[in-house]
DNA sequence: ATCCCGGACC
DNA sequence: GGTCCAGGAT
């Protein structure tokens, strides 16, 4: 009984990985963060990133990369001339950080960006959500991405019950680390991120329209809800 | 638990 | 007018 059980749940996991990797390939967003494996130039992209819809980033991004492309540039920037591709964005104190933080990987680590979680997390301005995203995006690294957007869809695919933040929820932390596919993890992360931004919205999601729907606890509940509400 | 922050969207 | 946004620092 037990073994059966397991069993489906493994196919049920092995169901929402390969619908979210194939649903990714076709409607993934390009962003252009995406199209590179530059590990400070992702490292810029996820402090931009932070609270921020990805939409609005793109041109602060472009912008940077080119003027600062390295943590040279950045460490002898001028903060309030930083600041500057922050002002549409809010939160200017990411860009105090930033600079703090490329100071740290001239003067400590070579001007070159760690590839291990512990000091990437130990740096100003990132945290355990950024650190990963940098180890997956920037070295191809093997390791969840888990926001509160990927990690709403996880929870509500695999039916778990909101406990506080995605990152300080241990058994959601665990899904994510089971799940994750050895081979295709970038395109698996990736696609979470971009379902919850496209279906899996905290209060009003379009489940009908998600590709999860057939694996998804919260998705099936939710329809056959509607269904009797119609009856 | 709160603050940071401007803008998009309803 | 609320809610939300690839979170992190305090």
């Amino acid at each position: 009984m037990i073994a059966v059980t397991k069993r489906t749940l493994e196919i049920n996991l092995s169901t929402v990985v390969q619908s979210t990797v194939k649903w990714f390939h076709s409607h993934g967003m390009a962003f252009p963060w995406r199209s590179t494996s530059n590990p400070f130039h992702v490292l810029i992209a996820e402090v931009l990133l932070r609270q921020t819809q990805a939409k609005r980033v793109a041109e602060p991004y472009i912008e940077l990369t080119t003027r600062y492309p390295d943590p040279q540039s950045i460490a002898q920037a001028d903060v309030s001339e930083l600041r500057k591709w922050f002002q549409p964005l809010g939160l200017f104190k990411r860009a105090d950080r930033l600079v703090q933080c490329a100071q740290i990987l001239v003067n400590d680590y070579a001007g070159q960006v760690p590839g291990d979680l512990k000091t990437l997390e130990s740096l100003p301005g990132l945290g355990r959500y950024s650190a990963r995203a940098i180890l997956c995006l920037g070295f191809n690294q093997p390791v969840p991405m888990i926001d509160e957007g990927s990690g709403r869809v996880l929870r509500r695919t695999l039916g778990h019950e909101p406990r506080g933040p995605a990152f300080s929820d241990p058994a959601l932390m665990d899904a994510a680390e089971r799940i994750l596919p050895r081979k295709s993890h970038r395109d698996f992360n990736l696609g979470l991120i971009d379902i919850a931004d496209a279906y899996c919205h905290p209060t009003k999601p379009d489940c009908i329209s998600c590709p999860l729907l057939k694996a998804c606890a919260y998705g099936t509940s939710q329809i056959s809800q509607q269904a009797k509400k119609c009856s």
